[in-house]
RNA sequence: UCCUCGGUAGCUCAGUCGGUAGAGCGGGUGGCUGUUAACCACCUUGUCGGCGGUUCGAGUCCGUCCCGGGGAGCCA
């Protein structure tokens, strides 16, 4: 018989039918009334399923009696109402067959909460407790939402490459990528000769896809790419990661409010897409992480959001009255908690901050008329501050060659970067998004590490 | 990378003034119950992160290294 998934039990509540499940046992508990009561998990959703256990199974007291957190089962039986409190469906089990035991003595996971740092030791088993399987149910919800949002609207999902030639940015540490037995590469004139390296030059992991999805709009409209990238930051903190997911959306003939109204429907629309579909891991998080979270993505949901200068918001800061840790002055990058001041205690909601300082923004930026501002933007919310940075490229060629030299970067290395804009340039406009901060925010869960299944960062790399 | 707080039983933690360790949970045994992280009784568990130093004596004080949490910077 074909394994039924709890999930599609609970859903169903077809008293009467038969089944069989398969799935981890997560606690068993006799009754001297001459049966057991076994709950498994499938994953399939949050909840388990109780299965009655009778003492006339053949193997009642030979192994019912001795499965324990951890073990694997099948059970056949028939659904029915259950007279307890709790469910409304359970399992009278005619048949339970062991798949595999899981000794109690040496099985890392108990019946009660463990410590996030503890579970991040055992990453293989972690994925078998209640907020690991909802992170993973949600995780994965959030990237059909995505895709769905993007394809709805005629977007062209662009594979962009992981490994890379160029350093994309100019910011940010890379991974090397190489072939060479590191302690006998060749050299030339004291260097590594990467010439005669895989690539025939030194080549790098991806930190962003951006640049090749500009190539991509540029001939089909709208693209967006989602995929891992990474950076080789020794950055030790909750919300980074050496290797994460990001999702970024290019568009040709698409300005900066253009841009940042898409990013808004786009939150909301994965916002509300979650609440939707996957309700009851959000109310295990709203219940055991934060208390605030559902209300907090519902009124993201309905509220506009604020869409203002940079300027404006440091007027709105120095004006405040307020001490802050770092002083306001205009040029200056905002830190976190001007961010959080904006969203949390001025606007009590999300934020679009737009033209930003040129000196403080990357060099792909449109210059605005002023020649002091360019035409970035960051989108803020409540509690993470930015959650999606974006932009309108320059799309002057001259002007993009300058701003090229001005950072101090080499324009050969940019030369088919330079070129889109010599042959049939456009306004085109993207954002980009860190998938697992997106995660953070939607479970409330407050470090990077565990929203995403195999954590790289800085000495960690097990698993 | 910097600041800061930690590392003690399988897990979560306590351990006062320096005198070689405890609780709860888990696990085991028994009892009880259509039970719900069940409950009750008894039993069980230690390289006190590593190395070095001070001391008659170090979980405790000092040095150093490793690992983790929180914060900062940078960012996504």
């Amino acid at each position: 018989m074909r394994r039924t998934r709890i999930a599609e039990i609970i859903a169903a509540e077809s008293i009467g039918a038969r089944c069989t499940v398969m799935g981890w046992v997560r606690t068993r508990r006799d009754s001297k009334g001459g049966f057991s009561f076994i709950e498994i998990n499938d994953g399939s959703s949050l909840a388990g399923l109780q299965i009655i256990a009778d003492q006339e199974l053949a193997n009642y007291k030979s192994e019912i009696l001795k499965l324990q957190t951890g073990c694997s089962i099948k059970a056949a039986g028939t659904l029915a109402e259950s007279p307890g409190k709790g469910q409304k469906v359970e399992l009278k089990a005619e048949e339970i067959e062991v798949l595999g035991w899981a000794d109690p003595d040496i099985y890392p996971l108990q019946k009660k909460r463990h410590s996030f740092e503890f579970l991040r030791s055992i990453a293989h088993l972690r994925p078998r407790t209640n907020t690991f399987g909802a992170v993973a149910r949600v995780r994965n919800a959030m990237a059909h939402a995505i895709h769905t949002f993007f394809q709805e609207r005629g977007f062209i999902y662009l594979h962009s490459p992981i490994i890379t030639g160029s350093d994309c940015e100019g910011a940010g540490e890379m991974f090397k990528v190489t072939t060479f037995d590191l302690n006998r590469a060749p050299e030339k004139e004291g260097d590594i000769d990467f010439t005669k390296d895989f690539f025939g030059g030194p080549a790098n992991l991806t930190v962003s896809g951006q640049l090749e999805a500009e190539i991509y709009a540029l001939a089909m409209g709208d693209v967006y790419t989602f995929g891992p990238t990474f950076r080789a930051e020794n950055s030790n903190t909750s919300r980074h990661l050496a290797e994460f997911w990001m999702v970024e959306p290019e568009m040709a003939f698409c300005d900066l409010e253009e841009n940042a109204a898409l990013a808004i429907e786009f939150l909301k629309q994965i916002f509300a897409s979650v609440l939707a579909n996957c309700k009851e891991d959000m109310e295990f998080f709203n219940r055991f992480i934060d208390s605030t979270l559902i209300k907090t993505l519902e009124a993201l949901i309905s509220h506009d959001f604020e869409i203002l200068t940079y300027t404006e918001g440091i007027e709105i800061l120095k004006k405040a009255g307020q001490k802050f840790e770092f002083p306001v002055e205009w040029g200056v990058d905002l830190q976190s908690e001007h961010e959080r001041y904006l969203c949390e205690k001025v606007f009590k909601g999300p934020v679009v901050l737009i033209d930003y300082p040129k000196e403080i923004k990357a060099f792909y930026m449109k210059m605005n008329q002023n020649e002091k501002t360019v035409r970035a933007m960051d989108v803020l919310v409540p509690k993470i501050g930015e959650i999606i940075g974006g932009s309108q490229r320059e799309d002057d060629h001259d002007a993009l060659y300058e701003r090229i030299k001005e950072a101090g970067l080499n324009t050969d290395d940019y030369w088919w970067y330079l070129e889109l804009r010599k042959f049939g340039s456009v306004p085109h406009s993207g954002f980009g998004l860190g998938f697992e901060r997106l995660i953070q925010f939607v479970t409330g869960l407050s470090n990077i590490r565990d929203v995403i299944p195999f954590p790289r960062t800085p000495g960690n790399l097990s698993f």
